[in-house]
DNA sequence: ATCTAGATTATAATAATTCTAAACTATTGA
DNA sequence: TCAATAGTTTAGAATTATTATAATCTAGAT
């Protein structure tokens, strides 16, 4: 998590153009206490309200990606119509309300690491992620 | 897996009426020795040469979500375009081949069972699932 | 201040999935 | 056996997420 910077300095180091929208962005997503999930279309929402003005899907749909390539943000494995993404970008899991569609972090101690013994010749781990969906009890019941 | 049954009356048991597009998807998914992963795509195709005619998509998605519902088939927790399903219905893990897109069974020695130590008030876990994504060391070192 | 590569934008294109309403069919029971 | 009906299938339209495009704009270098 990337908190009271000078985000300006922070995109050109990453090679990225400091324009209105990316720094706006990166405050949006950034300039907080705590990391959080998203999709796209909360994001485009979230911004547009914090800039009083609109931005381009498209836009947001390149910075997030840009970002995403640079380790800034995380997309997270969920089957569901559209990609959640996550600003923490440390190893975690995560559990999933498949009631509300809401997704919770575990911390470091919810879950024991996961240890994998076989691997696969010529390919590299590249993450591990575990997945917990959850739903109301009463739901199962009936 | 199912194997080697009558369809009719698995079908029938499940409270879905047998008509010839369920018994042929039934053939096609569940009568053969290996279980394995497919998109709505994929089987489209393989039903429609198997069939040597035409099954109108809005069946397949109907029938996949109705063997779902049923446990008759899994859905993969993978971030992708298209949603994969499988015909191992047993609570195993996965690779992801991020170069090919191919995934690969883990079985149950690759990955110990995940120990999951915080529970979520007022809901029960559905599902436990492992990805593990994986590419070609190359890519990595470009 | 001017130039230019890179960004932004609105909009079109694509692709997966869901919806719809008409036609069809498996089952029931007369 | 056959008609009634409830559940299925179907083609195509609608919806939704995402990507592509091409014109316009702008940050940073000269």
């Amino acid at each position: 998590m990337v908190k009271n910077c000078n985000f300006v300095e922070k995109l050109r180091d990453l090679g990225l153009r400091p324009t209105k929208q990316r720094v706006k962005m990166c405050e949006v997503l950034f300039n907080r206490e705590k990391t959080f999930h998203f999709t796209i279309n909360d994001l485009v929402k979230m911004i547009s309200e914090e800039m009083n003005e609109k931005i381009s899907l498209a836009t947001v749909y390149n910075t997030v990606h840009a970002f995403q390539k640079k380790g800034y943000l995380k997309e997270i494995s969920i089957n569901s119509d559209k990609s959640y993404f996550d600003t923490n970008t440390s190893v975690h899991h995560h559990f999933y309300d498949e009631d509300t569609h809401q997704l919770i972090d575990c911390d470091e101690n919810d879950i024991d690491p996961v240890n994998i013994k076989k691997n696969i010749t010529g390919k590299k781990i590249n993450s591990v992620e575990v997945l917990v969906k959850v739903a109301s009890d009463n739901q199962n019941q009936k």
